[in-house]
This record gives structure tokens, sequence and C-alpha cells, in this order.
DNA sequence: CTTTAGCTGTTAAAGATTTCACAACCAATA
DNA sequence: TATTGGTTGTGAAATCTTTAACAGCTAAAG
């Protein structure tokens, strides 16, 4: 997948950005979070691609459609680096999200997500099960999924994550779309059906699995 | 990255099989073990392709790595390619793992482990927390990190999942990795250095949510 | 002031992956 | 038997991604 993007700095060029290079942008602002903490102010390309394990070529091209330049003194300034990925993705706000699956996995997600509030905010749970109703899991209340749509109106919610057992994947994921959900990360081992307008990203533990085993074999 | 593999039919070539290609496999099997217990017995590689989401061709190339071929009046045998497949993989006797971490994704992945034993397994937990030892957790034991090397002696065990907290994960990767572990499924928020043999596959679920939410902004 | 060293941004080449396009095939049918 | 329709396997083209190469810049040193 290839996007148009307006390029930040300057309204004359447009420039591509690759699904590999949005996917490497996160690493990046990963990495420079942590740079930040340990006070380092700025940082080369070349010591950026060794922290993420890519070239250093492969740094400075996928910088480019962010439109923010390092100097050829200091590299790049850690902080502006981190507000120009941040304004590219445009992430000023963090992102809201909401999740449906209160079962072991989701309540993995509530938990790993937790200590990243409110930058990354999971808003709501959804599940079937009735028992668990209103239940609150770290800060996070489990409502019924008859009340997805009362819950996010006017949220603004873009993203949603689904943990919920592979025979409902495809029946949530429908409940979603048809509420505006334009991002799915999905950890059913499901392959939904959804319109061209909406974005999957499979999380296949099973199938990831066999990756690694396939090239730990060599 | 791209390996050289020995075609499973025959001798007389050598395929390439690029990563990208290994991972559809793994979706192409997981499918095929559904169409299977559907009692779907043979298939055409348009339809797999809509169920991967991938196009004909692309099913029909990737296939051809494993050397099976299919005919040209009902496609390809399901049971006949899912064992081709495997035969490809290697994977006739099952995944054994173990896993670093027993906190609260360590336990959701050994939860979502459990019913796909005995093909997939998960031989042992570790972890530093001394209250945790011993518990057995979704029938898998939770040792001392100490009693790493002792546990998985003799036991072949070529993969290693790590659900570790963030700045104990180089350490314990490399601790993996002088055991003769050889593929790492890394779930802990950092970038592993690992000598170029190793294969590491990242499941940062933070980098991975932003990515989703960059193209539900389309 | 001029040179040097070492960086960035970017163009172009190289490399990898995906898709197209079509010959060869096969069973059903006329 | 010949034709038809719909498939596979695969070479080659198209597309996408990564890497190399280098002009241009800047601060420091001579």
């Amino acid at each position: 997948m290839v996007c148009e993007v307006m390029d930040g700095s300057n309204l004359r060029s447009m420039i591509l950005a690759s699904e590999k290079t949005i996917e490497r942008l996160t690493i990046y602002h990963f990495i420079l979070r942590e740079l930040h903490e340990s006070r380092v102010s700025a940082i080369y390309s070349k010591d950026l691609a060794k922290l993420a394990h890519v070239k250093p070529s492969q740094v400075r091209r996928d910088l480019m459609v962010t439109g923010y330049a390092g100097n050829t003194r200091n590299g790049y300034d850690v902080v502006q680096l981190q507000a120009a990925i941040d304004e590219f993705f445009n992430f000023k706000d963090g992102i809201k999200t909401i999740l449906f699956g209160a079962g072991t996995l989701g309540r993995a997600l509530l938990t790993y997500f937790y200590p990243l509030k409110p930058k990354y905010e999971i808003l709501a749970v959804f599940d079937k099960d009735k028992n668990k109703i209103g239940r609150v899991l770290s800060g996070t209340r489990i409502y019924p999924v008859e009340e997805f749509s009362r819950v996010i109106s006017g949220k603004n919610v873009k993203t949603g994550i689904l943990a919920v057992p592979a025979q409902e994947a495809q029946i949530t994921a429908n409940l979603m779309v048809d509420q505006g959900i334009r991002g799915i990360l999905n950890f059913a081992p499901a392959r939904l059906l959804v319109p061209p307008s909406v974005f999957v990203e499979d999380m296949n533990l099973r199938a990831t699995l066999e990756k690694v085993a396939w090239f730990a074999d060599k």
C-alpha cells in the first residue's frame, strides 16, 4: 500500500510513503522517545540506523516524508524530529481506541496499554459475556456489545482492537466498520473481509510463530 | 531476507523463498486447515487468494516453492497441499518453544497456545520472580531463569518467545542465543541485537497500533 | 581565508516482489 | 474426434523498496 501525503513543511511537493516506511517511522519515533529520556539531544542517521537495525541511507530516505531536515553538523535534533514525526502522523492528541473481547488476550492488552496513558488509551472494552459487564480492568470499563454505538458516539474513535474468538471475528469487524472504525488491529486468527477503505493489521500469533520457527531452522 | 531452499519434490532446482512468501505460506497453511475441517477437498488459486486477501497469481507463485503442483481441473488438493507446506516447513513434529516472562502478556500467550497442543507447545516458562516459580499455568511450569540451560538441554528447542520488560529484553535475548535459540518472537518494546544467524520477529504492539492509526486516518 | 572531515538530502541504480499474460493442459460436450 | 472453458505454472514486465553515490553544506583547524 502506498499513500500520497502532503509534505508537512511546504505545499509544493507530494511525497510517497510506503507501508514499510510508515512502519519504520513508528520505530524511529519509539527510539527517539527513549533517546530523549536518556537526555540525548541530537543523533546522526548512522546511529539512529544502528538502533533501528537498518541502513543509514534508509533512515535518511524515510525521514524525507516528514519534511523535517536535520543539519549536517549535529544530525537530527531529537525533540524536533520526534515532533515532526508526531505531526506527520497527526498524533498530537494521542491515539484513542476501543477493544472487543475481554478474554485473556484482551486483558493482557489492557494491562499492556495501561501505563501508556494518556498518549495511548483504550476507552472501552466490549464483551458478550454478561458476567463481565460493568467490571473495570486497568481503568477501562467493560460494556455489552450492544452499547458500542452509544459509548463511542461523538468520541471520534477511528481504530479498534479485535481480540475475540475466531468465529466471532467477522461479525464483530462488521460492527466496527458500521460504526466508522477505519483501522483494525486484529488478533483473531481469521482473515477479515472489510471494505477497501478500512485498514486491517493481522497479528496472527500462530502464523508468526511458524514464520519464526522456519527462519530458526535456517 | 531471502533463503535458498531445496525444492521438496525433486533435487534438480533451487528455488528462492522470500520472507513475504514464507509469511503467506503460513497463512495458506492456516486457511487449508480450516477448509479441511469444513470438508472442502480441493480449491482453486483464485478462491484461496480470496480467502488470503491476495491475488491468484501470487498464490500460484508462492506455492511454487513447495514443489507441489495442483491440477488444471480441480485446482489444489487441500490435504496434499497442506502436507506439502508442512513438509516444506518441516513441521511434521510440531513446534516446541519456550517462553520468558510470566507477566500478563506471558500468561495470555500460554492461554492462547494451550488449546493448540500438541502441534504447538510451550515447554517451559522462565521468570525472575521467585514467587511464581513452580506454579503451573495452562499446563506449563514456571522455572527460575537460572534453570533455563538445564530444562531445555536435549530438547532441541530452536525458538523462544520473549515477553519480559523492555529493560530485561536484551540480556534475556543473549541468554537465549547462548543456549542455541535461533528464532525469537519478541514482544518486548526493544530492538534486540543478535548475531546475524538468529532471526528476530518483533511484535511491538505500540508501534503496530500507531501504524494502524495512521492508515485509519487515510 | 582555505582546507578538511564528516554529515545530510536526493537522484539514480540495484534489487526484490508482485502482477501480467499466455502456453499447456484436461474433462466435458458436441 | 474436435472444440470449448477454465485452470495451472512460469517467463517476463511492471512496480515497489532498498542501497549506493555524490553534490553541497558547515564548523573547526590550519
